[in-house]
DNA sequence: GATGAATGAGCGTTCATTCAT
DNA sequence: AATGAATGAACGCTCATTCAT
């Protein structure tokens, strides 16, 4: 149940600093480690070109054995059920988001050029992994009840590189905002590149990926009147 | 397959001053037009409850015809599909949507202060129809090939409402924003607006409604460094 | 089930002259005996083409009373089941033959020329009536154990025109043929009127209805060696 | 629809020699083949007797399953749908019937012995498999517009062993006929076998096999008016 | 550790039949 | 007498999951 689900996520991202520091971990049969690592890679790799196609709900269990390249019977020695699968995919896209943000995004520098290039970056990002966030946007809400913090947590932490990238821009004067400001910033940033992927039937025909981004960074810098006469 | 919705919204959506003028017609075995109605608005309020709980792939048809209050037999009498529940409820929530704008959004008066009064009014509405918002969020891709382009329509029909007071400003000289810029910030006001209720996990820690449209109204006029000093 | 089946007509059957005299009845809602006559008319006849085109299992009722041209509440004022349908358009289509037979064949002449005569008009009826007899033939197995032994009733009472004619032709010597035989012939008779219409995927394209009838007969009355040589 | 089954079987039996060389594959999930045709035998075994009760239509697939001897999962594993079920009866039935009469026809004597001979024993199979007679003769209506002309196939393959049995005593002058006249009495015994199952009903009551057999082979041989002396 | 045959609960859907109007 | 909306049992079929090999 969805409602029920932010009641729990409520509950856990509350006080997520204590608990959700570790990851949720997903039990297999095989005690190899190497192994698991690589079957999951073979499973999410295999999981997203379907979830992409038909979505989580219409791809069935053989076919993600099938797509991963194993068994149907191989697959459930790595999982326990079907959404397992989901919110390992889930899992991973985030990772994979996040690993490469932090290589290009600087949250030290606190000047305004360094918020311009982490926006670019981002967005880049999302451009290239349109696919994926596609289906992270789509079908996090089929994660089970236990999972879904886990992922949202990773959204925060991602919320939270913009947040501390603007917090040196205040720092150093950059900026003038309230930390009430700064988290709105945050958010809409990150949620301005996502909507680059789940609204891209419209805005591809509006902009390309840079006319995107300049325009969206400058509307964040000076508004609609900042720049009126 | 996903992928193969946008060719065909985007196929649709380019020539659809002409073709999707009309609303999809969802066949009834029923004849009395009136019954329909009836029958039908039954079935979505049922269902919206449902898929705010559970989701349209978790509900079953079973259910749906449960919570409608009549039979499965009966169900079948109005729809063809359980499809044809999902783009019902889609099209009904959407219809909903824009009719409560349609009152109180002037897009005629052409100045910042209808902006500002148009966002509040929009915003207001996002949070008072929460759960049928995430609900046509989440679950409208898996509205079938044929019926997404309507939902899609409609969509840009509520960002139209956006762009024409924006239009208005700008006739104006209240702002000065060219065609490309004038388009994003509809967009942006738009999913703004949504943001408000599919991150309301997040959010409405953070913001009160009033705090929330007020500093996004804020951010859209005056940007983060039009207010710099 | 058709085991029983056969068991209830040998039951039947063996005592039929007693029992089967009258037709089986079909109670109606209706009591105006005229209207009912005009509703099962046109009842038949659109159900007739239907099971010409789908079968009896593959037509629902619904189908039945619009080919008939009314609607399904009335459909049962005149029946109580589906499958008294199917009994009342066996017995209207055997009925249709045997009258046209009536017409035709003369059972006293008593002579060889009366005999061929007979199968002459009998084949032709079959060819003229093919997708009736054709129904007929492949869904009275769908016949209820209890309006089974109508149906077959009145194809002994056809096989027995064909016997009576014979019989003329013993008594005057024009064919020497003992009961048994006689009753053998009527038989084979009868089946290739039948095999007319049930084998035409193949006949048809052997022979025309004349070349099928004039060597039907000849092989009927002189056999494959009466004419070796 | 019927009317367009027999045109696509035109069609096919048209150029049959060429394309229905081989069987119609009914593909099975489960790659085992040895599994594969001892599970369809099982299949084939219980659906026969399940149809000879009930009829194809009035079966269920749950009922086929458990007279296979295993669940509806198991069942699905080895067909797609309902109908591959009847295809496979129809032709398991049709292949045994025939390996029966290649064990005992020869059709290579060339003698009216041997015509005899093949009319025995072909009499006797169609006695001894009554039942499967009946439900292939009763069910190969239902087939798919696509499985129907393998069946009839089937049916002219077998004719066209009579065929072959008359062809020989015509070379040898045995018989005096066209081959017209050799494809109608082939028809003719083919069509008098299957009579022996289909109206058992009343053949029963009125002869033995052995007198029924008898008094076709006399019938068809001499007519009725060859030995009429 | 890998396989894939087996299972059966549960799904979407149909349709013969009823009955209030 | 005629209608057609309502019903729900029952159908064909799917698919997540298990477990013997």
């Amino acid at each position: 149940m969805l409602s029920n689900n932010w009641a729990v996520c409520n509950f856990f991202l509350g006080r997520r600093r204590k608990i959700l520091t570790t990851k949720r971990e997903v039990p297999a049969s095989v005690k190899d480690e190497k192994l698991i690592q690589k079957r999951r890679d073979q499973m999410i790799k295999g999981a997203v070109k379907l979830f992409i196609n038909k979505g989580f709900h219409r791809s069935t269990t053989r076919e993600i054995a099938k797509a991963a390249g194993f068994s149907i019977g191989t697959l459930y020695e790595y999982i326990r059920k079907k959404e397992d699968v989901l919110y390992l995919v889930c899992d991973a896209i985030y990772d994979q988001v996040q690993e490469r943000l932090q290589e290009v995004i600087d949250t030290d520098r606190g000047n305004i050029e360094s918020l311009r290039e982490a926006v670019r970056a981002y967005f880049k990002v999302m451009d290239e992994m349109q696919d994926e966030v596609l289906v992270m946007y789509q079908e996090a809400k089929s994660l089970t009840k236990d999972a879904l913090p886990y992922v949202l947590e990773k959204e925060l932490d991602m919320v939270a590189m913009f947040q501390k990238v603007i917090e040196g821009c205040v720092r150093n004067k950059e900026l003038m905002l309230n930390e009430q400001e700064i988290k709105l910033v945050s958010h809409n940033i990150f949620v301005q590149g996502q909507m680059w992927a789940f609204r891209r039937w419209i805005l591809r025909k509006l902009y390309t990926l840079e006319e995107y981004t300049e325009l969206q960074i400058n509307q964040l810098l000076y508004g609609v009147q900042g720049r009126k006469e």
